[in-house]
DNA sequence: ACAAAAGTGTTATTCCTACACCCATGC
DNA sequence: GCATGGGTGTAGGAATAACACTTTTGT
């Protein structure tokens, strides 16, 4: 760490995070974002977030500036993604961006502020500095973790029908996923447990479905070392 | 991005970049490091890095600090891992990391310092503040994606036999692994391809063993949704 | 009885591992 | 020829995708 004691305050750096909190609402992943009033970028949508305090890690702010938006009881998963460090992301003096990606279950709906709301990650509105690069990345992330660990958990409710996890699979990775092989690769691995209760069937009848729910609320790798794992290990369920 | 104006110098936070930079030598994955000389953590090890400065983005900061002690071109890959901001992490003013993976292809020996050498990352010296939390997350960044990319170009020489070929495998994952299965996976999955040329056996005979190189040089996910991928689409050599 | 929704059975295919066997060279 | 290391053939098993079929409900 030479020239620890050269620093100044010439061109002030900060640090600030910010989260994608993602979430299945109608079908459909949405992100959420508040609307800007002042400026710089004014109107245009933003991630939550703000400045990194001087007694917390990112992971601790985080957590604190999403409370000011939704109650952090409801985010069931909150990860690291990446740093933005553009000088120029955003104008006036730097900020650097610890980017985080956060999920919320389809089942809640927490109360946010009038400025805030859910937009489809798919048709973002005008979005505020490189929030939107931002929400790419978290959701990109959001689809990987789905195939090789238990992230499911943080999307789905506390017990929930093969359908309905896979209607929010669907809705996550933006392509039809079949619930006969979705409950058995899940079930293989371990991931699912059947509750033994049923869901009553809607309106025009129909097999009552057995309910399920995630064997683990925290997150798993399932799917470790895809092909070059170890010799002599079984298959695929790498519990790690 | 309330409060942005009162920001103060009060209690300085900086930002720095640390690079563990990976290589297999003499069949082990190691480390590079250098000696500090004087306080904090006199005689222990750090990663390469240091400020980031007001004009660069991380990445290109990165880069900049691992020229000073390795030739730069000789970094096959560079990639954020985490950011690491316990406010005490290191003493004195507080400091923010961004942590990077570097690595540098086994048939590489780039000049270093005096002060600097290559460590063997399952048997670490004493090492300086929460370097050897990073390099231990370096190291699990490279054995997962070794299984899902083409990473092991980063790793490999320009033209390599597939025996060489399995002992940087074996020793970046810490098991070994059967040459046979090896070829034959990455083979189909495209990422390798023979040059036609052969390697003269060495002094014991045997047959001489015949030449491939990595199909791409920069990063490709080969694996991507292991399981939950696109109906109709083909195996498992979904190119990204 | 019929429609609707859920869940299981079954088959074909792909992928992977393990191991046996064949190949090409030095001595 | 024999030892040494490289490469291929092949069989068995595991996981998966696709689709047909059965089960259980409401009307």
């Amino acid at each position: 760490m030479p020239g620890r004691a050269d620093q100044r305050c010439s061109r002030a750096t900060g640090h600030e995070v910010l989260a994608a909190v993602l979430q299945i609402r109608d079908g459909a992943l949405k992100v959420l974002a508040w609307q800007r009033a002042l400026p710089p970028d004014p109107g245009r949508w933003a991630l939550p977030g703000g400045r990194l305090r001087d007694d917390e890690d990112v992971e601790a702010s985080v957590r604190r500036q999403l409370a000011e938006k939704v109650d952090v009881r409801e985010v069931t998963h909150v990860e690291q993604i990446s740093v933005f460090s553009d000088p120029d992301r955003v104008p006036g003096d730097r900020l650097v961006a610890t980017a985080f990606l956060g999920l919320v279950r389809s089942d809640a709906d927490p109360a946010v502020p009038a400025d805030t709301a859910w937009h489809p990650v798919a048709s973002l509105p005008a979005t505020a500095f490189d929030h939107a690069e931002i929400v790419a990345v978290a959701r990109d992330r959001l689809r990987a973790k789905l195939s090789y660990t238990n992230l499911g958990f943080a999307l789905a409710p506390a017990e929930f029908t093969i359908s309905a996890l896979r209607e929010l699979y669907s809705a996550a990775l933006g392509h039809p996923v079949s619930a006969t092989n979705l409950q058995r690769v899940l079930t293989r691995r371990r991931l699912l447990e059947p509750t033994g209760e049923v869901a009553p069937p809607g309106p025009a009848g129909g097999r009552p479905a057995a309910l399920f729910r995630f064997a683990d609320r925290s997150l798993r790798v399932t799917d470790a070392f895809a092909v070059l794992r170890p010799p002599g290990e079984p298959g695929r369920t790498v519990v790690t």
